[in-house]
DNA sequence: TGCATATCGTTGCAATTGCAACGAAGTCAA
DNA sequence: TTGACTTCGTTGCAATTGCAACGATATGCA
């Protein structure tokens, strides 16, 4: 009845192994430009588009709304990002990057995707393996 | 430019995955027996060792100290586990299953697997599947 | 033996987090 | 136009978390 190992256990693996990614990937910007996690997948998103509201964010990144609304503020106060209301909808505030803040998204996404670029490399065939993320994230998007 | 895409990027599918999955799976085990995902791993990683010291338990599953000692503090008060001085080393306490906490973790213990076939059987090649995951996970080791 | 150092588990405290509730703004029907 | 209802972003508050410091115990060396 014993055998169960929670070290071959696939949820905590994953887990496991994302915790680790996460933190590889944040000593790449945590130190340089004193941003979290949560405000660097703000500017990452606003890396894509040009103006994006709050809402948009909390709904693509699956953020809570008031995680996004915080990374915001902190963004906005360290000069990296603009916030504005909206002009059609004035309940919307909308978000873009301020040249600063462009500036550091244009240093870190290089450095982001070399990462990306490192961590496939040490798996044999690097497009089977974001299929297969790709189709797990898929599969539990309906159960939810 | 702005050719990165924060959806297509593998460090963040990986955090999204295991988010929703460690979600689903406490799913089974939240509601039904009052417990955390800390607790969750403590209780898991007892059902595989007779006794363990809160130090083991650190070590292999990496949680804080703090953590798995308050992990601990809460089964006790619920009558899952116990908590013993060790005897030749008096600094140590040793966590152990009560009757109640082995009949909690065998019943979740089913449960937990069943989970797990379930998410492999959305992917073709399971085992591949868990190859990939064991060596990102083996390779991400060393950088610690 | 005695003292300095290391390790184990816990806890105080500050920072972070999630949730619910809120005000502001928009929509729609009467 | 008014009033009920919805949506957006923020914030107050309570719970959780991480870290550093602590007391207790053990170890090693003089």
């Amino acid at each position: 009845m014993a055998d169960f190992r929670l070290d071959d256990f696939l949820p905590w693996q994953l887990a496991e192994l994302a915790e680790r990614v996460s933190r590889g990937l944040s000593d790449l910007y945590r130190d340089k430009f004193g941003i979290s996690v949560a405000e660097w997948r703000v500017v990452a998103h606003l890396s894509q588009a040009e103006r994006v509201s709050v809402r948009e964010i909390h709904a693509r990144v699956r953020m809570g709304k008031w995680q996004v609304s915080r990374a915001a503020r902190r963004l906005e106060s360290r000069g990296y990002i603009r916030k504005r209301k909206g002009r059609t909808d004035r309940r919307l505030v909308e978000l873009s990057l301020t040249p600063k803040g462009r500036a550091m998204v244009n240093e870190i996404i290089p450095l982001a995707l070399e990462y990306e670029k490192e961590l496939l490399a040490r798996v044999s065939g690097k497009r089977e393996a974001k299929d297969l993320i790709r189709s797990l994230l898929k599969s539990m998007e309906a159960s939810n």
